[in-house]
DNA sequence: GGGCATGTTAGCAC
DNA sequence: TGTGCTAACATGCC
């Protein structure tokens, strides 16, 4: 489901609430884990036993991992959570937590629920000693990424760009939709090698990639099935879905290709 | 029933 | 070593 903007909003949602209890500062009191190999990298009783009687010090965001930080006393330790292709995570009543597709529940205090809904099974929760032990092996943040080191970055690849901009060591955080909702915006063609591209138009794709993601954030990520509900960024789709509809800017029909394993929406006329 | 799905990774070929 | 392709993970929707 979720990319960059979507994961965002969650981590909003977490820290403020925003209709929902927050999950920030909320006490880990049990953890119930329905579906044992959602939990990676420690034993489910070692996963529990380390997670039970901890706030909730923080939550946040890198890439498309959340990051929930656990303080018990003076020691922290970060829970990691990536949602995958059908992952969600809500804060509601301990009583209505436990649905067909909870895999993990963490339960709090005031009768709270943490649920880590996920139909599909893809999703993961980490526990390392540090975040890095999890991310470390991902690029910078699409958002935290300055436009040099994303030129840098571009030159020293080979791959096609709708490939680069979906491999997470690249940069994190951008999916199949804003990878081409960024191209379009960009004008660049998704198969266009990296290496081919002038500068003015590698800052028009980073330029185009920080606009997407942002405007995806500000309207609370897209909702376009029923993986993920509340966002309205799929009324501001130019290219993704668009199969065989005009293109906003010259009115030939969208295109849909494979690229890496990927469906890919392009105007074959405004994007070269 | 077939084809599709906002994600990632291991294995393999070049 | 980098890149790309396939399969796998597992389920639900149209």
């Amino acid at each position: 489901m979720p990319e960059l903007p979507e994961v965002e909003t969650i981590a909003r949602t977490l820290r403020e609430g925003r209709g929902a209890p927050a999950l920030l500062g909320r006490r880990i009191e049990d953890v119930r884990v329905l579906w044992p190999r959602e939990v990676h990298g420690l034993a489910v009783d070692a996963f529990v036993a380390a997670v039970n009687g901890a706030y909730v010090a923080q939550v946040g965001r890198v890439g498309k991992y959340l990051i929930v930080e656990l303080q018990r006393g003076a020691v922290r330790r970060p829970m990691l959570i990536h949602l995958r292709m059908s992952g969600r995570l809500d804060v509601l009543s301990a009583a209505d937590a436990f649905t067909k597709h909870a895999r993990v529940v963490w339960l709090l205090d005031g009768g709270l629920a943490l649920r880590f809904d996920d139909a599909r099974k893809f999703g993961r929760v980490y526990l390392p000693e540090h975040i890095d032990d999890v991310v470390g092996h991902i690029g910078p943040d699409a958002l935290q990424i300055g436009a040099d080191e994303f030129l840098q970055r571009l030159r020293d690849r080979r791959g096609v760009l709708k490939s680069l901009l979906l491999d997470q060591h690249f940069i994190a955080g951008v999916g199949n939709i804003y990878a081409d909702e960024s191209l379009f915006r960009a004008g660049l063609h998704p198969l266009r090698a990296a290496h081919t591209v002038a500068e003015n138009d590698a800052r028009a794709l980073f330029d185009a990639v920080r606009a997407v993601l942002f405007e995806g954030i500000e309207a609370n990520g897209a909702s376009f099935d029923w993986v993920y509900p509340g966002g309205n960024f799929q009324n501001n789709f130019r290219v993704y879905g668009r199969t065989d509809q005009s293109c906003v800017q010259c009115g030939r029909p969208i295109q849909r290709i494979v690229v890496a394993q990927r469906s890919t929406h392009f105007c074959a006329v405004c994007q070269r």
